[in-house]
DNA sequence: ATGTCTATTGTTACCAGTAACATTTTGGAG
DNA sequence: CTCCAAAATGTTACTGGTAACAATAGACAT
């Protein structure tokens, strides 16, 4: 046997360079696309990559010419779901532009209001920039912190803020919207499954769009029409088991998030109640398991990937010192209706 | 305001020389605790990095001396919960050796099927070694290919075979003790509810485990106690419909994952059963759900992170073509008791 | 034929480290 | 007090690219 991949030397840009006939930094400049390479020599060169199978060197590109971005995307979001929506369009948005996102993940919050620990970590990481999504977005001594350091920023799901790049969808309107939905349906005893206080966005806002459309359609919202979870599954049971016990039942329940809402779903069997016949339910984020569940659950589809693309675009333009138009970015959301929703009966 | 961020030229290991006295392959020595360094020198060095908060330059280090890995995660699971622990278990490991991990997610296998998609995208992405994992893993052609292309490569959960370097755990036996802790409860009629024939692993083992116990202790398992599905909750609930249809009803239910085994609690809900007290219902995963749905589920523990730490050990190991003693290892599983079984009732 | 301008291509230095070999100390033995 | 091996440190030449600044070549006007 020969060493098959041992001495298997690499290809570099000059092997490249050679076959073709040309310096290496016009092969350089076929690999970056720079506009001034004759279309002949161009396509020499890329005949010569082809023919050695040549690969460039991400890491070499990245230390000579700064180009490349290492991306920090800091985690604390106990959701399995939302996490790897995040990596996957941070992925997707980073592939062609030859970078690469280094996933962190906070164990517990308290450190990263340590602002040596920040330092310590992300210089070690080596990243150049970070995308941090809430609810650790939504502490502003962490965020202070990694700016503090000197270290690009984007903030996923937080409000504009002096000159922070964030990335963000409008959950009070999409919750206005999905109420409004089962109002149009019929419904006019709704009731809500709230998220919890630290997580501002997920729980406040769309408390907030909740209000706001029964309020437009004058609708009451009678104190016991109100009960919180903790976004977990079992806690939208408790909770939608305390609210189909209240007389007069709602005849829908809007569940801050899926998990809480499929937990809810569980409660409206429990009690001998079908959906959604005898109970419309509606959740929020669209996670896998809202399709999966059943009935599939009506909700609203965040866009969470999109909003790592564009972060990662943000980044980008910043890295580059590149002007950016609008430091904050609105990406848009879509109701999603499935079968947990109806009219009510009468 | 002076720029903050711009002007800060990087600190190198070559200011860390000229702060120590001493030339740069000294301090490259102590980085790499190298033990040629005379003690004193050591922590001159070592005080001098740390005055003046050094931080390595991970891309130049890989660049010069080939050390750190960046291995690639191919993923094609369906599963969230699944990605996100082998990708935790891979950073983790990662870590301190100063590797990376780039996540790539199959979007269809027939990609992987074409050697010349892997050979392109793998090189692309500047992967040294490669990390699969089920149901990615089972396809033959696949590994071949990888393989084929020269790329090191570790499969999560299947058999050894060849030279090929694999990390598993026993599915087979954490079945057959799960079924087997059901029948000490007192349990005699067991269900199933199988996986989808593509995992060959989560469905063919987990039911021979199941048959295995079942055989041992002279317990029947009649045709209509064996449903399928295809790990998804819905699945799981249709299957479990129709188990608890049967007459007679099991008393316990074994579902190959916890997503089925959640769909088979709303089926005994919906059927008026209470679980435990009517029906038992076991999972496989152990999954966040697991524990967060109610009642919370009985399943076994896989221990992905492990799974994928190690996986990281071995390709480091053969990337320093240090002798790897087994090529394949096989890691402890555990058995998860929760709310969810409990003896028959009489 | 000559000069000029622009389009292309080449040179040289450098990014931040490490490998391999060279050199200088150092500590004992003789 | 020498000498020599071992210990400690330094040099030089890379790693695989890019930036900045030449230099050359065509194309066109004079």
């Amino acid at each position: 046997m020969s060493e098959t991949a041992d001495k298997k030397k690499n290809i570099t840009i000059m092997d490249v360079a050679r076959q073709a006939g040309v310096s290496k930094m016009t092969v350089s400049r076929v690999l970056n696309n720079k506009e001034l390479v004759k279309a002949s020599t161009r396509e020499r060169i890329f005949d010569a990559m082809k023919e050695l199978n040549f690969r460039p060197n991400a890491m070499a590109r990245s230390l000579a010419g700064g180009q490349s971005l290492y991306v920090g995307l800091i985690y604390a979001n106990p959701s399995y779901f939302y996490l790897s929506e995040l990596l996957f369009g941070a992925m997707d948005a980073c592939r062609d532009r030859g970078h690469h996102v280094l996933v962190d993940q906070a164990y517990n919050i308290s450190d990263l209001t340590d602002p040596a620990y920040i330092e310590q970590r992300f210089f070690e990481m080596g990243v150049h920039a970070v995308i941090i999504a809430p609810p650790l977005s939504e502490v502003s001594e962490v965020v202070q912190n990694i700016e503090g350091a000197g270290i690009n920023l984007v903030c996923i799901g937080t409000k504009p803020e002096g000159d922070r790049l964030s990335v963000r969808m409008d959950d009070l309107s999409a919750s206005d919207d999905l109420i409004q939905y089962l109002i149009d349906l019929g419904h006019q005893k709704i009731g809500i499954v709230e998220g919890p206080s630290d997580h501002k966005l997920a729980s406040q806002l769309r408390r907030d769009g909740f209000q706001r459309a029964m309020d437009r359609n004058n609708l009451e919202v009678p104190a016991n029409y109100v009960a919180s979870g903790d976004f977990t599954m079992h806690s939208g049971m408790v909770a939608a088991r305390q609210l189909l016990a209240t007389e007069p039942r709602p005849t829908a329940i809007f569940a801050s998030n899926d998990d809480m809402a499929i937990g809810a779903i569980n409660a409206a069997y429990e009690l001998g109640l079908r959906v959604p016949e005898d109970v419309s339910i509606a959740g929020f984020d669209d996670t896998q398991m809202a399709s999966s569940v059943w009935p599939p659950l009506t909700t609203v589809r965040q866009p969470i990937r999109d909003m790592a693309s564009r972060a990662i675009d943000l980044l980008e333009l910043k890295h580059h010192g590149e002007p950016i138009k609008s430091l904050s970015t609105t990406l848009e959301y879509e109701l999603i209706v499935r079968a947990s929703s109806g009219p009510p009966k009468e």
